[in-house]
DNA sequence: TGCAGAAGGTGATTAAAGTCACATTTCAGC
DNA sequence: GCTGAAATGTGACTTTAATCACCTTCTGCA
């Protein structure tokens, strides 16, 4: 892989775009290209965390199992983002497992790597710090959600954040069957699909063979700030 | 104030430990002391984060209020603890509220300190980076809590976590009111108040003059891992 | 093209926890 | 010690969403 490639797979909305020319050829130097295909696994619970990933192509989904069994999802990934830093920085288990939900690709950095590349490069650990904030963020705000909010208000937040930006004609992101769209909110299937037809009938989403498309951005979002 | 006297307040828990003389004396000369009263907001919700806190002593909340109203405790902090890094490094606003709950003492310190620190000793990109890291893992496993747990073993993880490791008969770390228990454990005053008479008279713990005490750390532990 | 297994749809029931209302206790400050 | 405010205790009721049970519809593929 050449630098400019990775530059150009990075360009989007990855915190690395700004890399310059040495840092992506440290990366494509350290690192080690991986390959994945639906279904498998790239880091898996519990394991321990000796290796970052930065997502280059594909779309992988990241979840924990409770120690009861419940699958939470906690989100879903697509190229230019980070993956398992946490268990590389501090040393301890892998927290959440991440799975391939189409074919993926990566980059994969080992912990020697890492230090070698911040060491040298003191804008990365900047660049790493920012992905981490941004984690927290996120990770914070599915607390709100769970916490402050009832089942309807919570899905119009979720349906929402995997909206694309200049969606054409509403189409989500990703095409999640309603079992992983419950997993996600936190709510039961049933309920994901009680609360689609609903807002089927009002005209706020579609539901055309499996796919949900958002109609009426705007009452979704107002649904998502809901009092209740 | 002084390096060793930083460094010894430091020394206990904290992911800065391990700081060296220089690292100490730069974090002493770059960043500004300040106090605060019972009640005083260390940093507030909404505010440019231009700000990051080490706490030398005393207690803080931290919490954020969802936009329906609903008061979300994240976490408490204690002496050693940074707070308010997510803001600083991602320049976005503050997601969450910092309240003093007793007379408490920071050092605070500007992004640009921290940028010059951060340039100057590669070591505090990694011990931020831990901080950071360990708060992920505390959020996600809030995120678990909430999402796979009944009420029950969701308040006795609080309550254990909450718990003081050489435990002196099992009291707690801080004496919380039992709303503010609710508002940390995610449940109503009024389930606390339910929950923690039903172990009360169980022998698992005991409430006397408002302050809980652990007596069955065993058993608290065994209803945290429960099923539901 | 037919079949198995996954995904979706829907009613009835149940369980968990919030809310409301009000009584009682505790406690800090005068 | 008195007093008002805050914190606690508790019963009754309501709400929300999970669970259960079952049926229907897709979809990939042999």
């Amino acid at each position: 892989m050449k630098a400019d490639e990775l530059a150009e797979i990075l360009a989007d909305h990855s915190l690395f775009a700004d890399c310059d020319e040495a840092e992506l050829a440290d990366l494509i130097l350290r690192g080690h290209f991986v390959q994945y295909k639906k279904g498998d696994e790239l880091i898996m619970q519990g394991d321990p965390g000796n290796s970052l990933l930065i997502l280059l192509s594909g779309n992988a989904r990241t979840s924990m199992i409770a120690s009861n069994g419940t699958e939470i999802v906690l989100d879903y990934a697509e190229a230019g983002q980070v993956l398992g830093e946490i268990a590389l920085l501090d040393g301890g288990e892998r927290t959440a497992s991440v799975t391939a939900i189409e074919p993926t690709s990566a980059l994969s950095i080992t912990r020697d790597a890492l230090e070698d590349i911040l060491a040298k490069h003191k804008n990365m650990a900047l660049r790493l710090l920012k992905v981490m904030a941004k984690r927290i963020r996120s990770a914070n705000s599915m607390i709100e959600g769970d916490r402050a909010y009832t089942s309807g208000p919570r899905l119009a937040r979720y349906l929402l954040r995997l909206s694309v930006v200049g969606a054409e004609e509403g189409r989500l992101k990703l095409d999640l069957s309603q079992s992983e769209l419950g997993n996600f909110a936190g709510m039961s299937r049933e309920h994901i699909n009680r609360q689609l037809s609903a807002w089927s009938d009002g005209g706020i989403v579609a539901v055309e063979s499996g796919k949900v498309r958002i109609l009426d951005h705007a009452m979704l979002s107002h649904i998502a700030e809901a009092d209740s």
